[in-house]
DNA sequence: TTGAAGATGTGAGAGGTGCCACGGTTAGGA
DNA sequence: TCCTAACCGTGGCACCTCTCACATCTTCAA
């Protein structure tokens, strides 16, 4: 069961069975519906959390009510790590995309976790690092490229983590709408439209509801480009 | 000497100062001149350095030659770390803005260190985390603020960690030419130096070149959210 | 001192993108 | 089933920012 989602993620890989049986009994579990909060900006706390199942969207909202979406995780990926080690309240609001489910550990436990086993330790260092690379390559593109550019690298990323290959494609089940997508690259929901409409008309891919399936991915890497 | 400056950086900030020392002794020097380089992108290397003296900027060149930066650093502040726990090549050039002075550590140096030393992972982490944060925050302006806001932001940035308060203002000398200003908000240099120019004009600031006075913070920090 | 290269100021034109407006479509609950 | 709210598709216009072009001003080495 979700144990095998656990032993994927990275902050487990480095632990040996007894290991991670252990550090899954003082984990929580907490399941949530489409649309829920977890938690929002601001808010204090400092629980780290792993996806099990679903998929979550970690935004920012700018003073006017705007909002950004840092990133889509999904099953056996985690969040909450910045206010483990950076002090300081939430820096993002995480909202289930789909139905999800949980594991969380405290600060605390964790801590304890970290001392006397180095590995978990370089295993959660691997992770941020990984995880500013990204960032650092998000701000090369909102830098460098323009909407349908960045349109198509979302949607090769999203291919890759959670895409399946068909006969007449890609199929890509997102779940994000024009709205959250558009979020995601840093533009408005029209101009989004506007991208994947010529996309669509190009051949490159159809477009379903939440949901893309790619026909011509070499096409459409060479205009992520 | 130089050992003040590593005491106060992050990485050694819980080290007693016996440990201190002798991490230090494990550590090389060296010293470059204004522009010159210290790696570049898609070098290998596993290096860990510190900034002993001056300042430098990490940088990365998109496909058609634009440059970008990520980052302004000063004395105490680290480097390279990205390559030490996300394998592959460097990810960003690193260049001398001023006369600088660097402390290195390798890979497996460092990995020494950090078995039985969780205090030293600890800031690590805290570090990383940090970059991150601000790594987020970057991505958060390029979406929701325009150039004049985020040069606004720059300056405040750099005259908070650069910055000497004197009768008629706040001198920041970040020893870097519009072009690199530009290239830190990823804008172009035309679009920062008219920024600036209006800037002056309402009196906000005094331009000086490689270096700015600032005469109204209140002012500046409005403009930039 | 004096060129030459680099850095800074400023204007004009073009293009991408945001915002507004509106109609059509889909989904989900009464 | 119907009805309402959310979501999707598309055109038009305004504005910000980029690019190009050129003049002026430093800096620094010969």
């Amino acid at each position: 069961m979700d144990n095998d989602v656990l032993r994927q993620a990275p902050l487990f890989s480095a632990l040996d069975d007894e290991a991670a049986t252990a550090l899954r009994s003082s984990m929580s579990e907490s399941r949530l519906r489409r649309g829920e909060v977890l938690f929002h900006e601001g808010d204090s706390g400092d629980k780290l959390y792993v996806v099990l199942d679903g998929k979550v969207k970690l935004g920012r909202t700018s003073g006017d009510g705007r909002e950004n979406l840092l990133a889509i995780l999904g099953p056996g990926q985690m969040f909450g790590e910045l206010s483990l080690f950076d002090p300081g309240p939430r820096s993002a609001t995480v909202t289930c995309v789909t139905d999800a489910s949980f594991a969380s550990l405290s600060h605390d436990d964790l801590l304890k976790w970290l001392e006397g086993r180095p590995m978990v330790s370089h295993g959660l260092l691997t992770q941020l690092a990984s995880r500013l690379r990204k960032a650092n390559d998000v701000v090369a593109d909102l830098v460098f490229s323009d909407v349908p550019g960045r349109v198509a690298k979302a949607l090769l990323d999203l291919a890759d983590r959670f895409g399946r290959t068909a006969d007449d494609g890609v199929h890509v089940h997102h779940d994000l709408t024009q709205e959250e997508l558009a979020q995601l690259v840093g533009a408005s929901r029209e101009t989004v439209n506007k991208a994947l409409a010529d996309f669509a008309s190009r051949g490159w891919l159809r477009l379903e509801p939440r949901s893309v399936v790619i026909m011509d991915i070499e096409r459409l890497s060479r205009r992520a480009r």
